[in-house]
DNA sequence: CATGAATGAGTCTTCATTCAT
DNA sequence: TATGAATGAAGACTCATTCAT
């Protein structure tokens, strides 16, 4: 218990300096200021530095793989469906813009000496929305020649740019909720048998 | 002239080091050796290794973006323009592996301190997209509540990541013009005012 | 009583790593688990790391000092007490292979430190095997002009070298008592007044 | 050549230090500083502070060796060759302290690590007094029954402990010359066949 | 212009020691 | 006494950058 909560504290703290200096440039000794430990403390809890981004990894996306999977469960129609992935999504960055800046940024960056230890779950959270496809398909709804391997990387890739565009901007003209609507409303249309706009409430 | 072949030759180099091992990773000397020069030559024409990578950005990002106008001023439709867009930007990871890892990978990763760099350049590639739909949405093609904003971004996010995969992954599934292919369809069926289906070649 | 246990506990433990590991590659950690007591104990007996070597020494070599006394005091001859010295110290490695090493190894390597601790049992060791010459010597036995400061060390290292090599050694040509013999042999004959070879039991 | 300068000079700083503060205790920056270069520059001619030690070894006793050999092949008779070897040998300590030290006290300490480097010159420095009672006995000079293997170490082992007390002591009773004298008496009368001392000078 | 040997600042990691429980 | 989690000082090594040639 007590040891968990280093653990976390340890974690929280990675993800915020990680967030502010990018990995390369982030010092250990800065991560064990931050959670308010001794730096040796730091490897009672990981092997190395590297270590850390791996861990962070492989828990924060079991929790946004669980929260996303909890969240549709609640949603029985496949455009539905799409528009809560979204939004989900999305919101993450508003509420946890530090984790996602690690996520967008640092997850892409070290790709292939990261993707061993991220695959699964990322390969996992893509196929959330590969089976909303493929389910809407079965339903009739979407168009058959739809490849979900592809189609699934493309929405991914659009809610992740704009998600980084988003953390990233000092600006940001447009809403996450904007955002959300206007990605899941063309890739809703996109994929639609017949050419009838997303029913259903658009807003 | 002579000045300019050594410029390349490490900007050639540095491509191929920084696909290899990433930014941090990767050696100034391993460049040097490379690029056949000596290591202190290196810094007779880049400031820092910093410098490479800037320099190689804006001089590949510039060479992206003018073959992107040139390729399509010759379209005239919106709709085959980006389809031209899509298969273009993607065909470019078959063609420079090397160069599409680095703008890929290392591009995302130093974010914030990179993008006063490639800001404009980035802006610029992007707006050509935005550009496009503006014109379909003056053709009374697209609808007008498409936000180009989101729009263009969603579109550069999906062939990116579409292009990560396909630089990354070793299987490689899906082929590059059938991914274009797929992608630039749920753009611009998702896009449309009426619900026909993008009209012309649609294979 | 239950203190002398632990604190004997912690020695003997200590003998084993640091004969395994060396002084400074071994770990209080090591020690520690090795004598079944927590990390922080050690330092209830023991001062610091190099508190435990410096124990170590005085209390073995007082034992091997004790020990080596009582069993020449069975000899009355000179010539047999030198057999003696040579095969009771040599089969020493034999019975206790760790602290052999432990003594052979380390006590040689922090000399100039360790000697200000061990100097007087070293000395006191030493001057046994003086003690025997220059018995010898008024028995006219062995010739007055050995130097018996310079003799006890030559006898010393001679066996002190035939003990590394054997506690090194992994094919061990030579056994110990052999080896103690030949020693003992070369030394007896080689400072003997008139020429004839060590008499007794030669073997 | 000045790259060997550099290595030299190197080893040299090493053998300072090494002797000084012993090789665990030794900082690489001492080194470097003794050496009057940066401390990367030790990295440039050496792979490790390991490495300073291994090379320091091969290539201080292979002179050691040779200047052995050379000074032997003056020497026709086996009594005066053991002669010529312990006070060679000896005087050594003399003029080259802290190598001595060095050789002394770190060549035993890390005894299982190094040996592997060290073992083939340290057995070829031993052979060389082994061919000289080899000698010995073919000429009918020394007895038959002498185990050279046993021999060797014992003659190496009595020099050394000498040498050791010579370098460590501060007060210095015996001197190099007496000492080496006395010591190869010794091992010459105890390994002759018959009982006469050793015959020709005895000092 | 070109070289590449030299520099030395910078950081991860280890581990003897402490101390709250 | 005993524990073992926490500490933080210390050091080997790397590598971007410089500069004498």
């Amino acid at each position: 218990m007590k040891s968990e909560d280093k653990h976390r504290k340890i974690i929280q703290a990675a993800i915020k300096v990680f967030a502010r200096k990018g990995f390369y440039n982030a010092r250990v000794s800065e991560i064990a200021r931050e959670a308010n430990v001794a730096d040796g403390t730091i490897y009672l809890y990981f092997k190395s530095k590297d270590d850390i981004l791996i861990s962070l990894f492989e828990e924060e996306m079991r929790k946004i793989i669980n929260n996303m999977k909890e969240d549709l469960a609640k949603q029985k129609d496949p455009i539905e469906k799409i528009r809560k992935f979204a939004s989900n999504h999305l919101s993450l960055m508003t509420r946890n813009q530090d984790l996602a800046e690690v996520l967008q940024v640092e997850l892409r960056q070290s790709s292939k000496f990261m993707r061993d230890y991220v695959k699964d779950q990322y390969m996992e959270f893509l196929n959330i929305f590969a089976s909303i496809i493929k389910e809407g398909q079965e339903q009739g709804i979407f168009r058959e020649d739809i490849n979900t391997g592809i189609a699934k990387r493309a929405f991914f890739g659009a809610l992740d740019e704009m998600g980084r565009y988003w953390v990233l901007s000092t600006t940001r003209k447009h809403s996450i909720a904007e955002s959300a609507k206007q990605i899941s409303e063309i890739f809703i249309q996109g994929m639609m048998k017949n050419a009838t706009k997303g029913k259903g409430k658009t807003a």
